[in-house]
DNA sequence: CCTCTTTAGTTATCATGCTAACAAAATAGG
DNA sequence: CCTATTTTGTTAGCATGATAACTAAAGAGG
């Protein structure tokens, strides 16, 4: 998905370079190149986390708050901000979080607005069972931009 | 979307990477950044289509139909084949596509089975108008990467 | 021919992304 | 204080991705 199996061809570059003329083709090669791979290798990742019914974002989420130094929470906005995708879907993924067990939410008594998340020991448990997982589909991409 | 904001930072490679010994930390922080860079260019061009009231893939199955240089239609199988989506998705596009006058179906008097969809006018219009603009985005993107 | 398998494409259902519009609490400023 | 604005998070509705299960036509083998 993303990108076309055998997009990054010269005639498509010839054919409609002139439409943005100060770009080299090679560079647009290139581009479509890095979507092209790492369309593929997003998909890889979401199949493997689909296959094992949890997701990327979910598994992100609790990536973050496990990798804050200073505190074992992260307030709701805080969350939005790191993973970068819109506030209702982070609303919707964090709620399946909590009634599955892996996140817990506390306020905050000075600013009733304020919701703070926290992993359960079951949310730590999910990292440690997902992250080889992961981690080895990171590196066979890695390996395959060597070669 | 897709992978985190400021992802790619020394603690969390030391602090994962005894899961999967073989990877040099360094690649997969070449990794996320990779991903990253390539997600918000994903996410800029789909919000580019979207504005327009049209998508990415609308757009790929309207360029691989006027890119095949021996015939100007393509058979459904084949254009699944090449954008390299779900059958389902590519199904329920191209209806829409038919549906908007993008694309006209014809099918096959020796195979009653077989789909073949050309671009109309329209189409072909459709390509002239977006190209530019969707040029743009990987021309900026290209620009960021040699930086 | 007549059944069985394969191929081509569709339907149904669900997950996850988005924007727009909202509710409730906090803050600002007269 | 009391209204107006800002901030925090949710709800509603839609778009686009996936898989599983289906229909219909073609082909294979007795």
């Amino acid at each position: 998905m993303f990108f076309l199996k055998d997009l990054p061809t010269p005639d498509m570059t010839s054919q409609y370079a002139r439409y943005y003329a100060p770009l080299e083709p090679e560079q647009i090669v290139d581009v479509l190149t890095e979507l092209r791979r790492a369309s593929l290798l997003i998909r890889d990742i979401e199949a493997y986390f689909r296959e094992r019914d949890f997701s990327l974002l979910r598994f992100l989420i609790l990536i973050i708050i496990d990798r804050q130094s200073d505190r074992d929470y992260l307030q709701f906005s805080e969350i939005v901000e790191k993973v970068d995708v819109s506030k209702p879907v982070v609303t919707r993924t964090i709620k399946c979080m909590v009634e599955t067990g892996l996140l817990s939410m506390h306020g905050d008594e000075a600013d009733k607005r304020i919701k703070n998340y926290s992993l359960t020991d079951a949310g730590k448990a999910c990292i440690q069972d997902l992250f080889p997982g992961y981690f080895k589909l990171l590196g066979a991409a890695a390996g395959k931009s060597n070669s």
